[in-house]
DNA sequence: GTTGAGCGTT
């Protein structure tokens, strides 16, 4: 993260040190950019530590050597981790992947949140300000609805991308001495988030047509702010083993729109989920797909629908059931997986099975009251858990890693509370297609993925 | 007292 470049952490710090003193004190070595003690947002005491930034990262090197004593406690000084490696620094991990993801941007809005902000600064001051980068073409600062005290922080949109990247450049910009902090506004907009009901075919199939990956991480990246820091950390690692690098993968590719809704569930509610839904029907690029897409004669694009339930059903399946003809998951998800899943998957067709068993099954199929659910976690679930961690837990797992992304999945982003079914985890039935689709599973990650979907789904459906 | 908060209005 750009920000976090010359940025130190500080620890052990005094309950009576400001964070301009802290700056005063740390001035000595160069130029800093900016002090923050971290407080209890309860209590409002101040938790021991902060961060400190100097503008240039060079700086560093001279601090960590010194020792640092301010109003009387010595404070530690180290290198800040980023958000990500907080995540992750225990376990191992792919250190690329976070970081290229998180230099891109895909999703953009074009739009800059603007952070401390001084109460004093006027629109019109951040306008003129920001002017100097590109066209603006709207400024936001927000103030409490109740108080009507500026709450700190706004948002500036520019009319092309370009300005937006000139600004994003760095990552504190100085208005009058002033510094404020500069970051992509998360795309709260960018899904209509409620209206997936009513959108029109068009825009899934737009989605489904998008290909990019990065997107996909990207919109993660921003997500993370509303996930469990552990789903992220997690997700990483496991991407970039399992073949989600791999051009063309239709969670990628498809997830695009979906991810964003997916990925930002915890904040952004199921709304989304719609979306996720139809994104994977369109999204994927097989024929099998076809048979869903149509669905129902009587709910033609909205399988999502609560009220075709049955045609949902069916349809749903009925699509997975043709991906999973393509791969694995047919398999995997018919029978129930136990253990006789396929043992002989080639390569090619895992991959394209990836694409089209993952979670889209799940979403389309799941797509019912607690439909959302599920296709979030499913997605949430493989962020959260590399195939390595059992983050669920579910104690049914004989082996951790597709159980892990069910338990974890569903546990992250859900919290559990939206899984009724709690029989679902300890079903052993499931279990064993998921530990079968995994073990024979010749590009790991991915075989599992799709085995654990294309199962979940069928198992609702006889819940159904 | 040792790793972060803030993301929208009409």
């Amino acid at each position: 993260m750009d920000s976090d470049q010359g940025k130190l952490f500080i620890g052990g710090i005094s309950w009576e040190t400001s964070e301009e003193k802290m700056r005063e004190y740390f001035s000595k070595y160069g130029e800093v950019v900016q002090t923050v003690i971290m407080t209890d947002k309860m209590t409002g005491r101040p938790r021991g530590f902060g961060f400190v930034v100097f503008a240039d990262p060079s700086i560093l090197d001279r601090v960590l050597q010194d020792k640092h004593t301010i109003d009387g406690r010595t404070v530690e000084a180290k290198r800040a981790l980023s958000r990500e490696e907080q995540q992750t620094s225990t376990r191992s991990a792919n250190p690329n992947a976070g970081k290229s993801f998180a230099s891109g941007g895909n999703i953009r809005t074009k739009k800059i949140f603007v952070g401390g902000l001084p109460p004093t600064l006027t629109e019109e001051g951040f306008r003129q300000y920001f002017e100097n980068y590109g066209t603006v073409t709207d400024v936001v600062v927000m103030y409490d609805q109740s108080t009507q005290r500026p709450r700190g922080f706004g948002f500036i949109s520019f009319d092309t991308e370009d300005a937006v990247d000139r600004v994003l450049h760095k990552s504190f910009h100085d208005l009058n001495g002033k510094l404020v902090e500069v970051k992509r506004a998360l795309p709260k907009d960018a899904n209509p988030g409620g209206g997936g009901r009513t959108m029109g075919s068009g825009g899934y199939q737009g989605y489904g047509s998008s290909g990019g990956n990065t997107s996909t991480y990207d919109s993660r990246m921003e997500a993370n702010r509303y996930i469990q820091p552990q789903a992220a950390g997690g997700g990483y690692p496991t991407y970039g083993s399992s073949g989600y690098g791999a051009p063309g993968y239709g969670y990628g590719a498809a997830n695009n729109p979906v991810g964003y809704g997916g990925y930002s569930v915890g904040g952004y509610g199921s709304a989304n989920a719609a979306y996720g839904a139809p994104a994977g029907a369109y999204g994927n690029p097989n024929a099998p797909n076809a048979g869903y897409v149509s669905g129902p004669p009587g709910a033609p694009r909205s399988p999502w629908n609560n009220q075709a339930p049955s045609g949902y059903g069916s349809a749903g399946y009925g699509g997975n059931t043709g991906y999973g003809a393509a791969g694995w998951s047919a398999t995997g998800m018919g029978s129930g997986g136990t253990g006789s899943t396929p043992t002989g998957q080639s390569p090619s067709a895992t991959a394209g099975y990836g694409n089209q068993g993952y979670g889209y099954g799940g979403y389309g199929g799941s797509e019912g009251s607690y439909a959302n659910v599920n296709s979030y976690g499913a997605v949430g679930g493989r962020a959260a858990g590399g195939p390595n961690s059992n983050v669920g837990g579910s104690g049914a797992d004989q082996q951790g890693a597709s159980a892990a992304y069910m338990g974890g999945g569903y546990g992250d982003t859900n919290g559990n509370s939206g899984y009724p079914n709690s029989g679902w985890r300890a079903d052993p039935s499931q279990g064993g297609g998921y530990g079968a689709a995994q073990t024979n599973g010749p590009p790991s990650g991915q075989v599992g993925y799709g085995g654990g979907y294309g199962s979940a789904a069928s198992r609702q459906a006889q819940q159904q």
